[in-house]
DNA sequence: TTATAACTTAAGAGTTACTCTCAATTTTAT
DNA sequence: ATAAAATTGAGAGTAACTCTTAAGTTATAA
């Protein structure tokens, strides 16, 4: 059994956004012992790991509780949920592509940059000059 | 010269967005029309671009300015703008290995779904039964 | 065995970054 | 010429935290 501490160093959440989903309705399931203290067990991280999944690729918090309340409702709701994951996944690998060409802008100014230091340049890309042939990526 | 719908358009970005950065400050150098419109020129496009990739990349509006304003102080920032860029590239990629991840947990939930569809199988992995075996991931 | 430091709680205020609505122009298409 | 579409800024509204506070709980150290 966890506390909220420990659940937040584990998975890298801050305890004030464990509460906050806690509130939102994002962990019904998790026990309390006789002073009122969140107990999560072994299988409540599983929960915090998949609603930590979703949000990060951007799912809303609306959309995520409501995926609980169809893992809550149980086996009849099996088909949407297989949606949302697939949904869910399809987002996913959309923002992988847009990381990578944010990753490959990223790299272009990285060696622009380089290049002016290491030749002691100056920099022409400059909203006052509207030199744009070397900004093409 | 583009309107900020055009912009909005060909960025992918929406024009409440642009309006809200414009205000923010991120685009100090965008012309007006004599009827206060803005002209979004060719190089603003770039900026555009780089604002995008700063924000999408998760830099703070704050931050953001801060690297527009060095841009426009000029060469003495470049060293600083320089390490802006490394920093935020790291980030890129901690968000690469972090989106991986998160792709690995929707592979092997839509793998856990497909399973229970195709065999007409019950959900174990829900709030009530502590099942946690078939969740290792 | 007390005390004191660290932890937990809920409620509610504050923050960031949009996102939307509005009313007043302006531009475009018939 | 006039109706539809676009642009503007101001300001209200929203999502998702994030922080503060105050009260209570637990662990460790003298």
């Amino acid at each position: 059994m966890y506390t909220i501490k420990e659940v937040a160093d584990k998975m890298d959440i801050s305890e004030h956004t464990l509460r906050f989903w806690a509130k939102s309705g994002f962990f019904p399931f998790v026990k309390r012992n006789e002073n009122n203290i969140r107990q999560f067990s072994e299988n409540d991280l599983e929960w915090v790991k998949i609603v930590k999944c979703l949000r990060s690729v951007g799912t809303e918090n609306k959309a995520i509780k409501r995926y609980i309340d169809l893992c809550i409702i149980g086996d009849s709701t099996i088909k949407e949920r297989y949606g949302i994951i697939q949904d869910t996944k399809k987002k996913a690998l959309e923002q992988m592509e847009e990381l990578k060409q944010q990753l490959a802008l990223l790299d272009y100014k990285e060696n622009f940059y380089q290049n002016l230091i290491e030749n002691n340049l100056k920099d022409t890309w400059n909203p006052m000059n509207n030199i744009t042939e070397e900004l093409a990526v």
